[in-house]
DNA sequence: CATCGACTTCAGACATCTCTGAAACATGGT
DNA sequence: ACCATGTTTCAGAGATGTCTGAAGTCGATG
């Protein structure tokens, strides 16, 4: 790369710094890659996430095919997955072909999208079903006169269940609303249910 | 089954009434399953825990065998492991040489055990590396003048991520501790950071 | 309208995770 | 000591998840 002798000692110093930096993001790009697959997100998607949140730089698909070692296709689809999450943007540069991509900056914006995702595509179906097997328990009980104790402790744990993803819900809702009452409001019902 | 036709009525009725009891609940343990995968826990290990929750019924292997439909081995792993997040009990009783699996019946309680876990096992790892980044960047920028505004933009990033991860573990710890206090204590926290 | 650069899609290869079933192990009773 | 009953382990089978690479699409440009 550089062949030119005299700037040798400035050069490598630039250098090393900038290999240094690329070290160290990497690192941080490893390990959140390793979090995100306990978490059930695929390492692809969480390192080329974690790149773009670094970094801070807006890069092409042909970046981070590069630095993360990944095929096109790969690049391709995993971005598009992080766009429809929302957490990373793509956009043009005027009088280029290419797109860019950037992460969000703001990590509780950030947290906040993928809280209110998750809890849309998981926890309100669980929800969805608990209500439903409430229903069906309480239909049941109503034709029978049946009011075996194992019918009474299944319900009672359907109940439970149902208030703790309720509150937590709420807690959720505090993060994204992000005021003081609301928080506050948040605390009381969390005290309530303990 | 009911050989007898005399209380075929009563029978069926109560047959029916148990049968309904066990299908509402393979509806929840089913969604249960299905919400685990998305969280990066197995299926047979969630819907088991389902299984053990939902009934409040002290069940041996072999019952949990047949009513999943999974193998001795599977059982047997799935169990353990349970049993070593802390969110199942095993226990003999007297006389039966059968070891016997219950779920903890308190939901905020596996909760802050399940949090405290995966906090250990995955936020405070992320942490440490988050420290060892910054201070890899710390010593860089002693050893040179380079003051690149990409190396400030990355110190930038790591610390703001550092700071909502200690924010977001303050707040599972306040869920265990479990006081006025304590919780009213977070949300100063958590407004300071918003 | 042919070409080019960039992006998308998807069938099949590959990697990883999960489960089974049988053998080994443990333990209590006779 | 031996059997009966129950549990654990783990190699290999099978299922699921992920990635690649090449063919296809799209639109800008000469």
């Amino acid at each position: 790369m550089s062949a030119d002798g005299t700037v040798a000692s400035r050069s490598s110093r630039t250098m090393s710094a900038q290999d240094q930096l690329r070290r160290v993001q990497d690192e941080f790009i490893r390990k959140w890659g390793e979090m995100g697959q306990t978490w059930g997100i695929n390492r692809t998607m969480a390192e080329l996430h974690a790149l773009l949140y670094i970094t801070g730089t807006p890069q092409c698909t042909d970046d981070v095919m590069e630095r993360l070692n990944i095929s096109r296709g790969n690049a391709s689809m995993s971005l598009r997955a992080l766009c429809d999450w929302g957490i990373i943007r793509r956009f043009h540069r005027r009088g280029e072909r290419r797109e860019y991509f950037e992460s969000l900056g703001d990590v509780w914006e950030m947290f906040s999208i993928i809280a209110a995702e998750r809890k849309r595509r998981e926890m309100d179906p669980v929800l969805e079903t608990i209500k439903q097997c409430q229903a069906m328990l309480d239909e049941q009980a109503i034709g029978s006169a049946a009011r075996s104790e194992t019918v009474a402790i299944t319900r009672k744990r359907l109940e439970s269940m149902q208030e703790f993803m309720e509150v937590t819900n709420k807690i959720f809702h505090a993060f994204v609303s992000n005021t003081k009452s609301g928080l506050n409001k948040v605390v009381k019902v969390l005290l309530k249910s303990l």
